[in-house]
DNA sequence: GCAATTCTATACTTATAAGTACAGAATAAC
DNA sequence: GTTATTCTGTACTTATAAGTATAGAATTGC
């Protein structure tokens, strides 16, 4: 019943997302997110918490946003195989290149040993699973258009891994043709 | 002539790299360091220079371990596929269970955004490169063991992303069973 | 044994950054 | 318009950690 905050949440949070992915947890100060947001730290610490608690809230969004994205794709009509190549394909702009740089915000938060928090863990963990359940459902419900013998469970996994791979090696801005070279192999697993 | 140092430096690295690969580099603090292994700041600082120093040294050492180890193993004779699987399977100690929860420091290393600095970006790039070279390597020498169409180079850099994606993959101590069915699944495309 | 030199330990300085107290500004209800 | 309430901005406190000054200890060469 009074003054009504001056600032969306979300344009705050997606502002933080970009320091906190280009820098890292560590490395971006409180500081560096009221200078790129104009919010002044004890209204980001009225609305989010503290440093974990707005990180944790910029991850999950990034998580909610890539899972969301992947639902959609991997619900496709057409073969299992199209919709997988899609998805991966649809990583290169991000794990190529000058903003490849960056690498996964999720990937880069798992791999750092300061961040041992129990809820950061947690969110990384739902989001992978859930992930890896998208890509085995898809894979299973279309069992039938692959090779006798073709396992989904494990074929959902292994692309985990190289979506992990792609995103960990982006680090070194590959070239998007090298990238996309290795999907093009890796679905011949998919057969 | 006169007072020697009182311990073998390369201890102390191996000391650094344990504290440095279970917390990260930002999060490891030199006063750690000098708890874990008995000497006093100003000795680490005349040994190695500053905390970023000191952790190119590890970094580089780490490196040079698993590029000594990879060489051994794709040098052996036999088949370049079973040389392959057996550099893969051999990280699988790192990549499962309870002690594969630091992952691999290279990689912890390079998707921390904060260590940007142009010596470790390069050290990184280095190993890689060279594992690669390594890698792409014995493809070629090998490669009439392969079926028709089979490129070497784009194949070497494919392991290197099951390998990434296996190392990034570790933080969620997934079961060896699963990584070595991953990387059976993938000795597949090696045909 | 003595001197020169280099290492080591304590204790300090300094910088940075997380989190907060407090005063003042803005808004909704009446 | 007044008042109660909540937000905002400045400035502060506090903690942590990097890097260093300085004094004292240890060792080699003579």
């Amino acid at each position: 019943m009074a003054r009504p905050r001056s600032f969306d949440p979300d344009d705050v949070l997606e502002i933080a997302r970009q320091v906190f992915w280009q820098k890292g947890f560590q490395a971006t100060s409180l500081d560096e997110i009221t200078a790129a947001s104009g919010i002044a730290k004890p209204s980001l610490y009225a609305a989010f918490g503290d440093k974990h608690a707005l990180f944790l809230r910029v991850l999950d969004r990034y998580h909610d946003g890539i899972l969301g994205w992947a639902e959609r794709v991997l619900a496709q009509p057409g073969p299992a195989r199209e919709a997988i190549r899609q998805w991966l394909t649809g990583f290169i702009p991000y794990c190529s290149g000058e903003k490849g740089q960056r690498g996964c915000l999720s990937i880069n938060s798992a791999t750092d040993g300061s961040l041992d928090q129990a809820a950061l863990r947690k969110s990384i963990e739902r989001y992978n699973r859930r992930l890896e359940e998208l890509l085995r459902t898809r894979l299973r419900a279309d069992r039938a258009q692959f090779k006798k013998g073709f396992d989904p469970d494990i074929t959902a996994h292994t692309v985990m891994v190289v979506h992990a791979g792609l995103m960990a090696l982006a680090h070194q801005t590959p070239d998007s043709k090298q990238v996309k070279a290795v999907i093009e192999q890796v679905m011949g697993l998919l057969a």
